[in-house]
DNA sequence: TCAAAAGTGTTATCCTTACACCCATGT
DNA sequence: ACATGGGTGTAAGGATAACACTTTTGA
């Protein structure tokens, strides 16, 4: 603790650096996440990526818009920055012909089209990440994974409460990214033998594999919008302009992985004013038509953490 | 939404990569931030920052503890990445030598003994952001700033609100970054004016500058603090090995920045499992003497969100 | 004996959760 | 007429917030 007080003003050394994006969409109660498909690594998926130019982007986000606007030709409502990557080992197999490069992820969130939605290359999240579906109760996968896991956890103390922990009933939705890094750990994702940090372990790998990191950003990018939802309006980022409360309870469900309760969550929606009838009518809803809804801009400067608490 | 398929493959364009840390400490009911002194741009205060080598550190927060290890000769316990800034405006001031440099901010948290903390550089974070310290009721200098902030309202609409719901009474106290930021647009310190976005403000400028961007971090250091103390266990970071209650009460309200009602807090502790009684009495107190803790790091693999939810 | 801080008991209120039924429409 | 989803009322339980008083020691 002596000398502190010593900035270091060293020159920089120069870092690749490179900006990631988890681009997010819902459609009806499909959570999307635009890929773009990789033409090395034998075709796995990968997140859209592109390098920052600091020559002609004033900052990080101004720079990851621009090529996100060219490369899907729909600009980006909200964007957010998730986290610096910096490891070694996502470039374990590129040929290590930039060991070092750093990388900033981002979430974005979009609306999509009924139609657009293959065709731009979105896919559902739940490809990546077949354990995060709770929607229809405890995912059948699970019993393909937790014998798995268990025999994992046998081999040192304190694993088991991780495992029971992390994907158990009582689970937290948001810790995705914890749940990837345990499997990730225990060697059932195929991310883990390919960076040759885990030996690779009997049975299939678990969920689709992506290009480099790229499977962890989505986690970390899932894990950030779920936990966002519950105090900052960002649903309606994924909505259209008017909805019905219905639409927008599987938008949030198929966000958060799992069931709400009908009642509660209307009666939530209505406590916090984020939306107002817009007077219409919805008709094609099968039953009884729903009155259409539009998000209230004011709220976010009216309330200090305007969310959907569910 | 046509040519999404396409990954960009080009080289990437070297940047240079700093790593900017907030160590944060609390010496009995003061907050405390490091402070490197910098020789250069007045001898404002600075954050300890260095170089992120890509060629001697694996990851980014290798190369973190590496060198503040090295500066303080203190090593940090905890450590979590905050946000990575590759604003242009951080350098206006820097004779644009290097006008692009991206910096990858962090948190980290240590402990202090009573008489190294001015040794060491640390300061009071109030020194930076008295308006943040209401654990004595509303701070004082909130007189001196809303009238500023109000006439500064006046001049657009939608200003009051934030104004109101930032610095109010019913505030969110995690809103750090954002305060400042408004305090930043309204020209009121020093920053604003330095980076030339901003014309300054008749009055005295809020608060003591930083260098760079430096303040800006701390704010997101504070408020991520803020909000993590409440579902991690991370104020035992900050705690000796064993503590009375009511000095992590101390602790948490000096990190929250206000006060804490007793016998709720210490039912929270309690109710929560997050420590336990070493057995020993601390004899110190002034009066009669109080029962020692010690932290149970066992929680952390109990509970999904252990933390004291205040 | 008294100042100073430790430590406890109880109540009112709000929020969360759960449950079950009726309503309006298109086919 | 009936299937389908839209829409509501109410009650139990737990968490939170507010209150003021007793206890134990060092000086």
């Amino acid at each position: 603790m002596s000398k502190a007080r010593k900035t270091v003003a060293a020159p920089l050394l120069p870092v690749e650096l490179g900006l990631t994006a988890a681009i997010v969409a819902v459609n009806g109660a499909r959570p999307l996440i635009l890929t773009a498909r990789a033409e090395s690594e034998e075709g796995r998926a990968a997140l859209p990526s592109g390098p920052f130019d600091p020559l002609t982007h004033r900052t990080l986000e101004i720079g990851l818009r621009a090529w996100v606007a060219e490369q899907t030709g729909a600009p980006m409502g909200y964007v957010e920055q998730l986290y610096t990557f910096g490891d070694r080992g996502r470039h374990a197999q590129a040929g290590d012909v930039a060991p070092h490069a750093v990388s900033v992820g981002y979430l974005a969130l979009t609306r999509v089209s009924q139609r657009a939605e293959a065709a731009a290359g979105f896919r559902d999240w739940h490809e990546f990440f077949p354990w995060e579906d709770w929607r229809e109760g405890r995912p059948a996968i699970l019993d393909a994974i937790l014998p798995r896991l268990d025999a994992w956890a046998d081999a040192a103390p304190g694993r088991a409460e991780r495992v029971g922990l992390l994907f158990g009933e009582r689970r937290d939705e948001e810790r995705t990214l914890e749940r990837y890094e345990l499997l990730y750990e225990a060697g059932l994702v195929e991310e883990a033998w390919r960076d040759g940090r885990v030996d690779k372990k009997p049975g299939p790998a678990l969920g689709a594999a992506m290009r480099l990191d790229h499977r962890r950003i989505l986690a970390t990018a899932m894990g950030r919008l779920r936990a966002k939802l519950k105090y900052r309006p960002v649903v309606f980022e994924l909505m259209p302009p008017s909805f019905t409360l219905t639409a927008l309870q599987r938008t949030v469900e198929a966000v958060a992985g799992r069931q709400i309760h009908k009642q509660n969550f209307r009666r939530l929606v209505e406590s916090t004013d984020l939306v107002e009838p817009t007077g219409d009518l919805a008709h094609q809803t099968g039953g009884r038509p729903a009155a259409l809804y539009r998000f209230r801009r004011a709220v976010v400067a009216e309330r200090p953490a305007p969310g959907l608490r569910v």
